[in-house]
DNA sequence: GAGTGGTCTAGACCACCAC
DNA sequence: TGGTGGTCTAGACCACTCT
């Protein structure tokens, strides 16, 4: 019953300021002075109405409102409850060096493991199909040449926090074991540089926008989590194109990291 | 009177899934079809409680799902549209590089002109401040040393796309035109390397979240809209930092590309 | 003035959770 | 079983935009 650190404040009837985003001011600042902390519950909308003497929908509208901030999350037959930050993944713009891949584990399996965290990769699907214009165009293939698809998913800790799909030119992959859904220690680049195809530099795009419906059940997002779309082309040292990887992230989990030369 | 087009499906009362959601969707197949284009408007309220035969807060719901995902923006008295994609500004991983700077404009201004825009930047306030702890992290300073403060919003076309606050060690920069709203050509990196100190390279990291209310005014963004915060840490040669700038943009505005070497 | 979305009320029933 | 949030109804008045 700490809602007494909480409900201090009360509507402005002379305020220009509409009742519900009086009442989502009121917690969010409460949220940003501590007085309502990570994991912490909000008082209920019945509390709420009470308090405010308002209508249930007003004080849904509030609440709705700091969820679409990413302030809070709502759960059924629970309460509401202030968004704890999840612990962020640190993705340096070095992860794809030889170096790191020589020790025959995959990038994302190395990286959660230095993080004390236990990774887990699902959902992995191996096909052979036509790739999306876009990607056939960074391959710098025709449209309807076919590419190797893996698609796989990757979790920490048991909370999924990003999906990504790869495309290789169908004459590098088919019949090695990037074709397979386990493709050995080193992960398919470790493939592609035992074959010959010495990487040479990656380029990656990132954009952030909201889920769509299907995104945000793959990665069990709740509202108001934006998702990282990072694209990554690995070329090798002929400059050939050898890989396009499509990745969508959980935008709360990571914190992309870049080195630049200034020259 | 196109809502012949879009007002086709009905709701199926024997699904699991709620009646706004399934109108959500059906509009939103709508748009992903083409049948509803860019900058077109959705059937009014009225419209769709008429043909679904559902009360107005039923439609509403739909229609602010299909907002939380950046799909549409109301319009207060005029409609709800389908929400048109922003040119996008491509952001090289180069764009730093000195020999841009050699030219005698700041990154930003160079850059719209090469893509045709109209650049603005506006709302510039130069301080001398203690910095935010994380920040002074950066830098190396002490938490009670001080820096100058340069903050300004950059529009593109009139629209505002990102706004910056800049943390120079007040020891490199008071006194110096770099303490000025105008630091003249080639901006303040310019400045920095005219009194010797060279810069060698940057770092950047990159971070997505919704914006907090100040940021979704300052941007003019509207729902559904999340935002890059993209903090750069310039070095000169010795090793030292001599700015941290903390960005936050629009997130449908900007791709950012970077190139990675391999090894 | 007619049509649009924004806010708010006062109810109802349901699904989920914890005890 | 009681409390929580999720969905839905049927109204009301307001603010804004366009003509």
């Amino acid at each position: 019953m700490s809602d007494a650190a909480v409900l201090t404040e009360h509507i402005d009837p002379a305020s220009d300021r509409s009742v519900y985003k009086q009442i989502a001011d009121h917690l969010r600042v409460a949220m940003a002075r501590g007085r309502l902390r990570e994991g912490e519950q909000l008082p209920s909308e019945t509390r709420l109405m009470e308090h405010y003497g308002v209508a249930r929908m007003t004080v849904r509208n509030a609440l709705r409102l700091l969820q679409d901030e990413g302030l809070t999350t709502a759960e059924h037959g629970r309460g509401v409850y202030v968004r704890a930050r999840p612990p962020v993944r640190r993705l340096a713009s070095d992860r794809f060096a030889q170096r790191h891949r020589k020790e025959g584990k995959a990038a994302f399996i190395a990286e959660s493991e230095q993080a004390a965290a236990t990774p887990l990769v699902d959902m992995i699907r191996v096909t052979e199909a036509r790739p999306p214009a876009d990607v056939a165009d960074r391959l710098g293939l025709p449209d309807d040449a076919s590419t190797v698809v893996r698609s796989r998913r990757y979790s920490l800790d048991g909370r999924p926090v990003e999906t990504a799909v790869s495309y290789i030119p169908a004459d590098l992959a088919r019949g090695t074991p990037i074709a397979d859904p386990n493709p050995g220690p080193g992960g398919i680049y470790a493939r592609l540089e035992e074959t010959g195809h010495t990487l040479d530099r990656f380029t990656e795009e990132i954009a952030a926008r909201m889920p769509t419906p299907d995104e945000a059940r793959a990665l069990a997002l709740p509202p108001g989590v934006p998702v990282f779309r990072l694209v990554r082309t690995a070329y090798e040292s002929d400059g050939r194109a050898v890989e396009v990887c499509d990745t969508i992230m959980a935008a709360d989990a990571y914190l992309l990291a870049y080195d630049l030369p200034a020259h």
